[in-house]
DNA sequence: GCCTGTTCGTGATGCCAATCACACCTCGGG
DNA sequence: CCCGAGGTGTGATTGGCATCACGAACAGGC
């Protein structure tokens, strides 16, 4: 880290001019300096509920540091991941916008730290720079996006297999130059990843020794390598 | 129908002042004259598919009349359907705004017809009136709300029975004062009924000879009566 | 009227994954 | 050091639903 030119992390927080798919990057000076007028920053311990699903949107966190998950249950207990957000993410911005009960409830994976910005104070705030607004349609439209892609996993998705290979592909880098398999960290419990692609942990289990037998992944302590991924996207194409 | 004033069908198309919920209702004047300067209108034969997943995004159509099916694919050929769309609705927003492919497949169920406004002219038309992109975004939104409803529904909801339950509920009026089953009519084959929910076309028959049985619901025809909303509401959250 | 194609009902069969149960492992704290 | 809690492996059992396989009902066309 160490932040140069004094900047810490709190100030260098909404402005990130590397990658422009965040909603809040490459906005005119104005624009940001207003932003930092109106957000206001905050540290979050690890399992912290930025807020909960079907409460009254309250405003809209932008993650600086640190993973957060999204999820919904259904009264009986049952949970699914919808998805594992990071730092640039903007989490409630539906909810927000459309002053709908928050859909999800957002948590703390591992300590981090955010802004928040009221609802009140971003409405005013769009309604100034119009074309914020359309980034934030922009914004909504990927989300739609990705609330699809779930849908098609959910629905046309038959075995957990299946689910578990893409799931598996979703994390790999894309590159297709890497000769070498990838590696990764993998942070999640089987627990977990039984509630993204909704099934039993044993059944994540099984899938872990199922594969490794198959020399599809190889496990060395929390480093995921995957091995084989012209199968895995056979699996899931099956 | 016979529209009075002279106006027929197509002219009073866009124009909905009744249900404010709709994209482009109650339109400061001039916006209305530039759709109408910019939107095309089209009458559509039963079965026509307006656009296909997977093409690039010519724009949006805004259905006038008749109904719509949105539906997606798994390539092994099971397929979903997301939402029964009407009059009022527009669709290929998302992918439009977001110029990704269509997520879905629009094909008319029965004969109708529809607006279609191109990409470049449409993203024109917002750039230039503003507060019509914030409505864009709000209606992303409900577009995301039901969406996730989705998400919920296929991967919280167990057994077929409960989602059926949910897919009757949602199609009975919400009204609490009737004291009197709701009537409506049934367009949806079984087959139709079992790729909303997910499962298989024999088990939304027997779904419908159970619930039959159980006096939840009755058939006359093509009409279906709902008999025992409470119950259903019950078998919901099992 | 008949004939063809779609839609619907229902039995028999088999399989896959949820569930229960329990042992083991690993790590951090007192 | 041990202990407890959370996380993991794996067997046995079971039930629910997909699938196959029909035949019946119902359209719509000419």
């Amino acid at each position: 880290m160490r932040a140069p030119y004094g900047l810490n992390i709190i100030d260098n927080c909404l402005i990130c001019p590397v990658r422009e798919e965040h909603l809040f990057c490459n906005l005119p000076l104005a624009a940001v300096q207003k932003l930092n007028e109106i957000k206001s920053t905050a540290v979050y311990p690890k399992s912290t509920m930025l807020f909960i699903e079907g409460q009254q949107p309250r405003g809209v966190f932008v993650l600086c540091a640190g993973k957060a998950k999204l999820s919904t249950s259904s009264i009986e207990g049952k949970t699914i991941i919808t998805k594992i957000s990071e730092a640039g993410d903007v989490l409630g911005l539906n909810a927000t916008i459309s002053n709908r009960p928050y859909e999800v409830t957002a948590e703390m994976m591992e300590p981090g730290q955010a802004n928040f910005i009221a609802r009140d104070a971003l409405l005013q705030f769009l309604r100034e720079y119009g074309e914020v607004a359309l980034r934030v349609a922009e914004q909504l439209s990927r989300n739609y996006y990705t609330a699809y892609e779930e849908i098609r996993t959910l629905g046309l998705t038959s075995s957990p297999s299946e689910k578990f290979a893409k799931l598996l592909l979703s994390w790999s880098p894309d590159a297709e130059n890497a000769t070498e398999p990838a590696h990764l960290k993998l942070t999640l419990t089987h627990e977990e990843i039984a509630e993204m692609i909704g099934t039993s942990r044993e059944t994540v289990s099984r899938l872990f020794s199922d594969f490794k037998k198959k020399r599809l992944l190889q496990l060395k302590g929390s480093t995921l390598i995957i091995r084989n991924k012209p199968a895995l996207e056979k699996i899931v194409n099956s």
